[in-house]
DNA sequence: TGTATACTTGACCATTTTAGTCAGGTATGT
DNA sequence: ACATACCTGACTAAAATGGTCAAGTATACA
């Protein structure tokens, strides 16, 4: 399973967005002084964020990024879901002839790994941006 | 987060016990034919499941393991917690004098790991191997 | 008492993933 | 034209993963 620094970075880094772009556009340079994210590393995360229509980009000076949604219109599995971000627990490959480790049969794990990806992908699913503002509107940066 | 191969074979390894100990301590040999599973790997693994008093050895001939507690009574929290599969998604270093990424204060998403390990974990505490075991009766190995 | 079985321990290692860095671009507002 | 800021791809150090290998120790049973 994976859920690392990159999907917390780019969640992150959205909130900062959402804070600050209803003014102008935020560049990557500010998002990265103030969350202590190295610039070069927003930028591959952008990258994919923007691929996925999550973001939008304004070249030039005054430049930088503001969302394509509204906070509350993107759910965290979507986020999760463009930087690469799976809710993959376990490989019991799937469409190998073989079951899970080579038997015939699938492994008596594999339901169970099933059953808790269904489990947390609920979880990133009713949670939005929007919820996550709320919850930091004391705890300013 | 971690949520690996240790923890599945954790698990398979367990339930193909509570199937066998019953009339006899099952060797490791065994589970690693038929699950499988490296019987190197499984001596690693079976180590910390004694150590986490979830498992007992009984050497010599016709030794091998048995469970230490009645199958209903395993939950899965205790299987990954003897593994070291820590249900830690994201270190925001709790104890050093900063908070998350060098920062005075809480990064934005620190509770939202807080949540998501307390959504994560009231799965594993409420399955146990006799959920697992029930699963898997027609589906043997 | 010898021997096979099976647990026990610790060191080691190849591969993959992670979390970036680096070096160049290109586009655009002023 | 020039500063700003996006854009892209290659590269890499360090850590984690998923094991292997070697050398034991304990016990049952013939």
């Amino acid at each position: 399973m994976k859920l690392t620094s990159k999907g917390r970075y780019a969640v992150m880094a959205l909130v900062d967005l959402a804070r600050f772009d209803s003014i102008n556009p935020v560049s990557l340079r500010d998002i990265s002084l103030r969350q202590g994210i190295s610039l070069d590393y927003l930028e591959q995360i952008f990258s994919k964020l923007k691929k996925n229509q999550i973001v939008q980009s304004i070249r030039g000076t005054q430049g930088g990024y503001i969302l394509s949604k509204k906070p509350d219109e993107i759910k965290l599995t979507n986020i999760f879901h463009a930087v690469d971000e799976k809710v993959k627990t376990v490989q019991c490959k799937k469409e190998s002839k073989k079951g899970c480790n080579g038997k015939a049969t699938k492994c008596s794990t594999h339901n169970l790994w099933d059953e808790l990806e269904t489990h947390i992908n609920s979880f990133f699913e009713k949670k939005s941006l929007e919820d996550l503002l709320k919850n930091n509107n004391d705890q300013r940066i």
